[in-house]
DNA sequence: TTGTTAATTAACCGTTCGGTTAAATAGTGC
DNA sequence: GCACTATTTAACCGAACGGTTAATTAACAA
């Protein structure tokens, strides 16, 4: 798999973004990163998880005696955002489009406005 | 599945990518779309591809006579890139680092220049 | 060396994904 | 109505995904 589909199926995870949502706030290790997703998984699914994020280099694992610490590596998020940004028109077209709308209709109320003899804002 | 999951998986593919670059082109019906595709898949292929980009908000298909003419709409992929933009820090910190990095090696190297007797920029 | 804690691996399971082929639906035009 | 074009739906298939439990590896500590 290419290298932004990777990243873009390794985001398409809740309880990964959520891991590096955590992983913001900080450096941890496994079982602490695991602490609030137990409720909801076992613990391998949170090491398949973590694999899925580290073969994506949205996180990168060093050892730490017993305890294997996790840290978020943004490279990868750049890349997507880039990728992303190609698109940005798109958007904000989008907001044009509903500004020159927006002005349409303002100018509808006002001539209905006027036509009623009903008025608003001048 | 929520919105933002459904968005990144929706990127996660290449085929959905290229179909999203060719739509940044311009408004097309199905089969023209389809076209660059047609080597490496089938139709039903292509039909589902855009069903799943439709479903994640990412195009829009308007019927005309008997072609289905797709548009991109931008808006998930503004949420997705509003998403990513709170860990900027990490790619921008990494970059800080990468530059904290250069000015010591350039520090070491005016050492060393001294040295050396050599010197570049003052 | 034995026990304890941290984390991963192995084997398995149901569901989703990305593709296929064949059939169906829908609009155009003679 | 019939043929033609555009597109989707249905049914199927193998591979990948997200989860499980049980077993394994690895480091520390008594």
């Amino acid at each position: 798999m290419d290298h932004l589909s990777t990243t873009f199926s390794a985001l398409s995870d809740p309880t990964r973004r959520a891991m590096l949502a955590r992983l913001s706030k900080g450096e941890t290790h496994v079982s602490e990163l695991a602490k609030p997703f137990l409720k909801d998984m076992s613990l391998p699914a949170i090491t398949k998880h973590l694999k899925v994020l580290e073969s994506a280099g949205l996180i990168t694992k060093t050892r730490d005696a017993q305890w294997r610490s996790c840290r978020i590596n943004g490279t990868p998020l750049k890349e997507a955002t880039d990728w992303i940004e190609q698109y940005r028109t798109f958007w904000e077209e989008s907001l044009d489009r509903l500004g020159e709308y927006l002005k349409t209709i303002q100018a509808e109320k006002k001539t209905k406005g006027k036509k009623h003899g009903k008025k608003r804002n001048g």
